[in-house]
DNA sequence: TCGGTTTGGAAGATAGGACTACAAAATGCC
DNA sequence: GGCATTTTGTAGTCCTATCTTCCAAACCGA
């Protein structure tokens, strides 16, 4: 039923939403354009464009400024560049090993930044928080308080998306955290939150800003400690009910292989995570990044059993993607995290198992690539799901227009 | 990017299609109503209601008439309700043990529909269409021929969604089989053909008139000698880049386990198909529905051995769900085909592996539950696909308005 | 400087649904 | 059976948003 279980009706207000939405998203996704090129792409007329522009720019969230020339005759379109102090969405991520946060505007850029590593080890709700809120005081958040309309958080762990708690993240200790709750008040902002799992929001930024442009249907996995998955369909995130989707870690590939974190047999995280590698490679399981650095240098330099270790991580990484592949037929399939940095060593094992278990068809179809954004990703997709809502109807932001309509004609 | 890549800017006349598309959508699912249920749930004014349905009044679509008497003062609402003469489709399917046709209208209801049962084995393309032509002939097509607007064809088999061509269909022996193209010829119809897998109609069946009414993510999964599956996401079918997303049969479960007929190894359907359960009861794993039909049969009586083979691919059953539920996080999981017909004698080993091996967020939103519509569910989820061009847009089927209109105002 | 070309801008047309007032048709009480 | 009450159908008018059309503005090249 593509219509919600009740569906509203629709009126000439729903056209100017949806057509104020979807220039609005034109901007940010491509960046800034002229009115012209808007025209073309939105099948709108030059009337529609300019009086939807002309909103954006009384509204103080665009402004049109002269473009570059293009050597063209004809009258000259003026570009529309979306405006820092418009509106911005504070970006935080929590990672297994840092911890970082961001302003970000319209267009996806961070206007600021800052990332900080984090001892790996168990932390308390409150730990965190106040980490956090020390870290976004580092941020110019004053500066753009009134711009802001929203937070959107990347966690590493199993996150519910209608109320912002964390359901389980083993790498915290956390269970049914209260985090989405906690955040606002911290940062001293009063905006929506909205928190999500960081594989599902790397995946959102890979889509849309790294190494799956264009594409619409994306299967991304992140590894970290832990392995974690994000699915992209017809350009939306496959959530699920509560938003548990894409936890590709616990799929089970191996049920006479070594018990799991989670309690299961055989999870696909226990044959490609940071702790298996580690352990083929003979080192030290809990040695965290720096032994993962370190035997990548060792990869590099040609150690054999690095590279043996690799080769087998990769092979049960290929496993696991062939079903994905069956279930699923991606466009894209991203390597995030710890794969994205040892994908040159895994490649040529992911595709052997690939062509070897996946149907042709979908096979054929799925292009394989290491992630673009490296561990920015679950950040910048923060920032996108933070921005959404504005994205999806930038009329609200606009607030009451037949006013100052009222008032002109007066 | 939720818009496609030429994102087409709305007006008036979207509004109008959106609305008559969701009044008809809502007719077609829920069947009959009074115009004042219909302004309730659309939350369109009485005015707009009445114009739209006068629309689909006149175009011979849709008739109004008086409803049974409900009890309640007020002047009584008329009954919309569609013509049988109005819209129509062809639905076929081309299933492992049966071929079966029907002719449906809105409402979902089958005006008409035949089945016979197929011998098991290698057929050619021609062989089937010729065979389909025939069992076609015995339904009224004639009589419905003007109402006929599409044909949907619900395929045992891996299927292209944009020709219809069948890619694989391992119990016929079909490669890259055109059977799209031939159908609408063979019937005499001159119309859109759409082919789905039969899996992912079945899905979408169980999900508009099955075991999976009101739910919005579902997942299903379809046992004959095979084992195939459809997704449903958002209340839309997940058809991937190609429409081959569903495959789960072909998902590595067991590394250690048997080749499967498509060339991998320890695909889940080498441990829960129809093979896999014969084999594991002792009798000849080419026996086909008569002997898992005596297998189901011993099972009733209590045979040891029956029950048995059923809960070790109970077992495997629940072990694959494990990682579909964690992946997807779906409401419903609806077991249809074979394993409808065994799940009472699998349900436990099912539920204990769920609870044992999958996460225990996505498990508790988890509803398991056989399926309702038993081997006509893929014929009816084909009657959905050829009816969904027109449920998105009925206005194209009505044709030119706006001469009535002039006409009218001359 | 002067056409040719492209784009911006303004006025009127078109289309669709919302709002309001009133008529019609049922129920229920007396 | 008559009358008040309730609910719904109908018609006229208004509001909103885009499209169409025509003209002005700005740039290029000769």
């Amino acid at each position: 039923m593509p219509l919600g279980p009740d569906l509203v009706g629709q009126r000439s207000e729903t056209v100017r939403r949806a057509n104020l939405g979807a220039i609005v998203r034109e901007l940010h996704l491509r960046g800034p354009q002229s009115r012209s090129e808007l025209v073309a792409r939105t099948g709108l007329t030059r009337t529609a464009i300019r009086a939807l522009i002309g909103e954006l720019v009384a509204g103080d969230l665009f402004l049109e400024e002269r473009g570059a020339p293009v050597g063209q005759p004809g009258r000259p379109s003026p570009l529309v560049r979306p405006r820092e102090a418009g509106v911005v969405v504070l970006a935080v991520s929590i990672a297994v090993d840092s911890l970082a946060a961001a302003l970000v505007g319209i267009g996806g850029e961070p206007i600021a930044s800052v990332r900080i590593p984090r001892p790996r080890g168990h932390l308390s709700l409150d730990a965190i928080v106040e980490d956090l809120r020390e870290l976004v005081s580092g941020l110019p958040v004053d500066a753009h308080r009134a711009a802001i309309i929203g937070i959107g958080v990347a966690m590493a762990g199993l996150v519910r998306r209608d109320d912002g708690s964390v359901s389980s993240a083993p790498n915290l200790g956390w269970r049914d955290a209260p985090l989405g709750e906690r955040l606002p008040a911290a940062f001293g902002l009063d905006v929506p939150i909205h928190v999500a799992n960081e594989a599902d929001l790397a995946a959102v930024a890979e889509l849309r800003r790294g190494a799956a442009r264009g594409a619409d249907d994306l299967l991304l996995i992140w590894g970290e400690v832990g392995v974690g998955g994000g699915i992209i369909v017809d350009g939306k995130p496959l959530t699920g009910v509560a938003g548990y989707a894409g936890e590709v870690g616990h799929m089970p590939v191996n049920p006479g292989g070594a018990t799991c974190g989670c309690g299961s047999i055989g999870c696909w995280e226990t044959e490609i995570g940071e702790r298996a590698l580690l352990r083929l490679a003979g080192r030290p399981v809990d040695g965290g990044p720096d032994e993962v650095d370190a035997l990548l240098r060792a990869a590099a330099e040609g150690e054999p059993g690095a590279l043996v270790a690799l080769a087998h991580v990769g092979r049960w990484v290929g496993i696991g993607l062939s079903g994905l592949v069956n279930l699923l037929n991606p466009r894209v399939i991203v390597l995030g995290g710890l794969f994205a940095r040892a994908y040159s060593y895994m490649e040529p094992a992911i595709l052997a198992e690939l062509d070897r278990l996946a149907l042709r068809g979908p096979r054929e179809l799925a292009r394989i690539a290491p992630g673009a954004l490296d561990v920015d990703a679950p950040l910048l997709g923060a920032a996108e799901l933070a921005l959404e809502p504005f994205l999806a109807d930038p009329a609200a932001r606009l607030g009451p227009r037949a006013q100052l309509v009222a008032a002109a004609g007066a």
